[in-house]
DNA sequence: ATGCTTATTGAAAAATATTATCAATAAGGA
DNA sequence: TCCTTATTGATAATATTTTTCAATAAGCAT
């Protein structure tokens, strides 16, 4: 099913604003923050409120069409698609995304940690840093 | 060595207001926010101002006497300790905070990661979330 | 196509969170 | 005890996120 119509099955409207956004965000490699979304929609002509970005990533983020993840400053940003559990390499240098799934090697390590702090382990927060294939080329010249 | 003689080697003053964040933090199982923090030596007399918080977490941090965990809500939150490289179990309904090494399971993980994305990875962000053994007790009569 | 209902938007303000300035203070070595 | 300078508190400045509210427009029912 394709966004617009997991949006409208959820109750939601579609708006310009989400549509300039999603189409954004889907044609974007890296992840944007709020501000970086706000400027390139300003950027290719739109009006769209900062307000709106961030009440719209609320709403995207709400029916998984958009995924946020920490820059490496901590910092969140947006990057768009996401179905099923999955998790995220972010490029620290240019904040290229990309996903990957397979955390299921974690019930070892899960099983240790509960062991070994008495916790009930419910869930988990997994993101890798480094640097995409482009950011690799022109690493070799510095 | 004691966290004392860890900022004196590193040029750095031992002052009341480090002391007091660091017996704090060290006396406290969960991970506090600046806002909590402040507000937790404010009541036991302290005059810190909230701008000493940050600026002496930040120290805190670069010496490795507290690390930085992400709240369930992705607010940034402190706790003590952290020789070494390690990661930390947070109970997502007080905060409590354990910690726990071995995350070279990831080997596999991350060589499937760099075939598949093209990336080089360098690093990565692991938390656990779940509940404490003490929030364990009181969920069981919700 | 037209009107109706109400979710959504933009503008503005408010609330939070974080960082910068700067004179006064105090840590630690001489 | 004195000196140097890192550190602090007070204040202001930025930056980030949320709230409010009247105007607008999406989508359904005529
Ligand atoms: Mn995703
Ligand atoms: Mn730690
Ligand atoms: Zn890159
Ligand atoms: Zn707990």
């Amino acid at each position: 099913m394709d966004w617009k119509n997991k949006l409208r099955n959820a109750g939601y409207r579609i708006t310009d604003a989400r549509e300039q956004m999603m189409d954004l965000l889907i044609n974007t490699q890296t992840a944007l923050s709020p501000m970086q979304i706000h400027k390139a929609l300003a950027e290719q002509g739109s009006q769209m409120g900062l307000v709106s970005v961030y009440r719209n990533l609320a709403v995207l983020q709400e029916n998984d069409l958009v995924c946020m993840v920490f820059a490496p400053d901590g910092s969140a940003a947006y990057t768009a698609g996401g179905i099923g559990h999955h998790h995220h390499v972010l490029c620290q240098r240019c904040l290229n995304s990309a996903s990957f799934e397979g955390c299921e090697g974690f019930a070892d390590l899960i099983q240790e940690i509960e062991a070994q702090t008495q916790f009930k382990v419910q869930g988990h927060l997994l993101q890798f840093y480094g640097l995409c294939s482009e950011c690799q080329k022109n690493e070799i010249h510095v």
